[in-house]
DNA sequence: CTCTGAACTTGACACCGTGTCAAGTTGACA
DNA sequence: TGTCAACTTGACACGGTGTCAAGTTCAGAG
């Protein structure tokens, strides 16, 4: 909070006036920059696709353009994510709307019969939704020292594997 | 350290005559563990495997069933990693041992002429080392709800997928 | 049997980060 | 000119980590 406010050019203190708690200020950061990234204008090319592989492949690039945007408040939002409940929250509900992605994502492969026999929706559902977590993405393109560009078109290739015949 | 000594029966100033800090503790802790489950006994069956695939497979499963034994520990290690040095030295160590024994699985693959063409054998165990951390067993385990089982199951085959033809 | 030393105790204290509170300042604007 | 919101300084509580000093307990070597 204290480099916060230092950034910010204000006081310590002023702070609070605006956050109540330094989950409160992540949160609505969070918020603010799904605005700013103009979260549904990038999905717009995943849910007009014209088939299910097409679909996954979009999606796979729009989040891994998004990825690298939100990540310093995506890992200060998972540090607090097991202290404060609020900061958990807003974690899950960004989650949850990446599983919705995937979701529909599958629900599209399988309209088209591309999914796997042997994967139910909803595992194949969970199996892209982990492929696809912010931690996969710091370690491939941190740790491992991949670009942006190459994390997408594996992935889109790793997932396509995964769920598909 | 409260609730350690308190766990231990003894007081909180009795921990640091044993540990200097809470990541050396944690440390100790990790090395302690893996003597205990005997690390190298468990992965002997992939060591022996007759061929790539079966390396690969027994590589994961003996992996799958090392995880939730040190998940505890791995979390609270975790956890320190931005915060202390050692904490992320001790990390990264048992990490490299994992990646380690992927790239072993990777090269044994690649002598059976099994990996993918379009795949450098560093590539391979990048994916391999990803699929197979810590926070994605505990993603599909734990937020996800599968089985030890069938993440066993599952990874083989995602594994399989994802480096073979 | 006594002395020593290791392991432990209690009870302080410093430091850091979060969050709270009170009292005072500044400046736009009705 | 007076009011209000945004801000200031300066204090404080709390919890967690790590440190320090002084005293206790007890097994075992001499």
């Amino acid at each position: 909070m204290s480099d916060i406010a230092k950034a910010a050019g204000i006081s310590r203190q002023a702070v609070y006036l605006h956050f109540s708690t330094r989950a409160d200020l992540l949160v609505a950061l969070t918020r603010w920059m799904d605005e700013v990234n103009e979260v549904d204008r990038h999905l717009a090319p995943s849910r007009t696709a014209p088939d299910g592989p097409s679909r996954l492949a979009a999606f796979i690039e729009a989040w891994g353009s998004y990825i690298p945007r939100i990540h310093g408040v995506a890992r200060a939002l998972m540090d607090l994510y097991d202290r404060d409940a609020e900061a958990r929250e807003a974690w899950d509900d960004r989650m949850a709307a990446l599983r919705d992605g995937c979701a529909a994502a599958v629900r599209a492969l399988s309209a088209d019969g591309c999914v796997r026999g042997d994967l139910s929706e909803q595992e194949a559902t969970d199996l892209l939704w982990t492929l696809l977590s912010v931690r996969n993405w710091d370690h491939l393109c941190r740790d491992c020292g991949w670009s942006e560009e190459v994390y997408v078109l594996r992935m889109q290739d790793l997932a396509r594997r995964a769920l598909c015949d």
